[in-house]
DNA sequence: CATTCTTCTCAAAGCGCTTTGGAAGGAAGA
DNA sequence: TCTTCCTTCCAAAGCGCTTTGAGAAGAATG
């Protein structure tokens, strides 16, 4: 069923189904009607490529997806996508995913944009001095990044959290708690989000006169597994950390077994916070010592991104362009009190 | 750029512009590599809803997202997406995600091949007697489903692993470990997966003259929370399991944690197999105590079903229609033969 | 030399939609 | 009655591509 047949069908002229269905002021509220009625009938669906070719615009959000083979998908990936679901199902808007080789994002972008059949792109896993910005820029396309990146001006449209202040925040709060040794369980250090949660560690840590050791930081992955082998390579260094923190409650998760199997209490012996991006499959409060978390919800992150892309492609409402977002920090039982013989490892890995 | 303009630099006609790009064979040699090389200059990229409309095709997958406020994401979507993904990126298709509320999902397959962008469809989450094929089988859409329904002639296209053999071997070996009395930790009770996963179980259990007790059946979604729960219910029941079937290990880190925090030595105490999806977050080989698994990778699966239906629009090669993968089940640490004093409960809920 | 093939290229139609620029018909004002 | 103005509808152009049916030029054949 075409706009033809459907128009023919009820005796219309094209342009008068066209317009009825579009809303247009200058068609009769009966015709209206009447062509809406055939519409649920006939199940009739506009062709979104015909729609597209002829005003441009047919609902949709472009964004590339880093795969490939071996490379470990993320999870969070799926929890953010999520997020932009929930809005975008209420628009009629769907998503135009572009698998693309990690190394490659720029010039899947570029196609992505070129092919024509995106309204607007969305872009995450930000990097320092991303040249994606700048492209998409140049591309004049409608764009939001997730994240910001750095070491280029911030003149572009983005929802980031204040990952610097969630951090520094944290770290404070260890020190408070008596903490001089603190480590970093970080994700990959390309990564602005890394970048800016080590720096925000860092300044707390200076503002105490402490410094932030570098054997300390671990950036890989997030995954259980690259929590645990950290936090192991942690326990074995001369002086082991009173407290760690941890960039997913992933990597906390293969961290808190790291912990178990040394036989340390988690709360006492050691303290740890997590960012936690509230993922349903994995909540911090559940874990055996429910965890200190600075919260931030990756999936309101991207329903808030599909809102401000759609409103700005349906030129519904003017949202601002820039939003930080502060993360929550929450204490959980996993934080406690520096242990007064604190640091000192030889006890433990003689035992 | 459009081919209009990019002939014109060339000073051909479209028609031989487009024919050098598409690989017709009536077209100049030296032609054709000018024509790729202004190509390349320019950056031209067709406009896809110009392809498409034109053609009918321009490489794209299509499925729906099942997401709604307050509906818990899936891990295992994520993974699958990146294998599909991994296999995509290589025809240059791309996938148009339609979002849809989790009861829509009929609905929104329709409107999403009435939409005509789309090539072909995946459908994924199977229910019995599920409505989903018969409406794609009339509407006359290559699709390939995962996994498979339960009640209706399984003469379509799918994907599907032998989750009944999976879980009665599994079963088996904790027969013949000695274990009576077993549990499981199923997903949801509507989706085929879990159904047939649940009768393997319940037939190798037949085989041995025992049966299923639904009081040790747990139906949920397939996160940590409800692996902790539904694990703690089974360690409350007068009579409690000596093994416990995990459909994820997702579940199973919950399952752990709750049979840690009863003090039960997994192994020894109590046996516990997971069904592991190869989720690069969660190995199974890392826990404390490696997890005994029937694997298949999902992403694997992923990647077969866009290569399959690849194949299919680009009618590059015969693919069968119909694959049921073998699970492996893989023995490590988490399986023991059943205590003695198997299941009596008694002496620990009292300690 | 005329004729038939090849080989290469082109003009134009058509995919299904939106949108511009009227036109027809009736109501209102002169 | 004639003009003007709405309201309601329509014909046709155009979005950027592919593809059909043909034409021009050159090579091969009779």
């Amino acid at each position: 069923m075409n706009l033809k047949q459907l128009s023919q069908l009820l005796g219309l002229s094209q342009t008068t189904v066209s317009r009825a269905l579009n809303g247009y002021p200058e068609v009769n509220a009966e015709t209206r009607e009447r062509v809406l009625d055939a519409v649920r009938r006939t199940g009739y669906r506009p062709n979104r490529a015909a729609q597209r070719l002829a005003t441009g615009r047919a609902g949709s959000i472009g964004l590339v997806m880093p795969t490939a083979h071996g490379y470990p998908s993320d999870v969070h990936f799926g929890e953010f996508l999520a997020g932009l679901g929930d809005e975008a199902v209420r628009h009629d808007f769907h998503f135009v995913i572009n698998p693309s080789h990690p190394d490659d994002e720029e010039a899947t972008c570029k196609r992505l944009v070129a092919s024509g059949n995106i309204d607007a792109l969305f872009i995450a896993y930000m990097r320092e001095k991303d040249p994606r910005v700048a492209l998409l820029k140049s591309l004049s396309v409608p764009f939001i990044v997730h994240g910001r990146s750095i070491g280029i001006p911030t003149d572009y449209p983005y929802l980031d959290i204040d990952n610097t202040a969630a951090f520094h925040d944290a770290t404070k709060l260890l020190i408070q708690l008596g903490h001089r040794r603190i480590a970093l369980l970080n994700g990959p250090a390309h990564f602005a989000f890394a970048i800016r949660r080590k720096r925000g560690m860092a300044a707390a840590l200076a503002e105490s006169g402490l410094t932030l050791d570098e054997t300390c930081v671990q950036h890989s992955p997030m995954t259980d597994e690259h929590g645990f082998s950290g936090m192991k390579r942690f326990l074995d260094l001369p002086e082991w950390p009173t407290a760690i923190l941890c960039s997913s409650t992933v990597l906390a998760l293969g961290a808190v077994r790291a912990l178990n199997q040394a036989g340390l209490k988690i709360g006492s012996d050691v303290s740890l916070i997590a960012h936690d991006d509230v993922l349903p499959m994995l909540k911090p409060e559940n874990f055996s010592v429910p965890l200190t978390t600075t919260r931030s919800s990756l999936r309101s992150a991207g329903s808030r991104i599909a809102k401000r892309l759609i409103s700005r492609i349906l030129k519904l409402e003017i949202l601002p362009e820039q939003e930080l977002w502060r993360a929550e920090l929450i204490v959980r039982a996993s934080t406690g009190p520096a242990p007064h013989r604190a640091g000192r490892a030889n006890e433990r890995s003689a035992g």
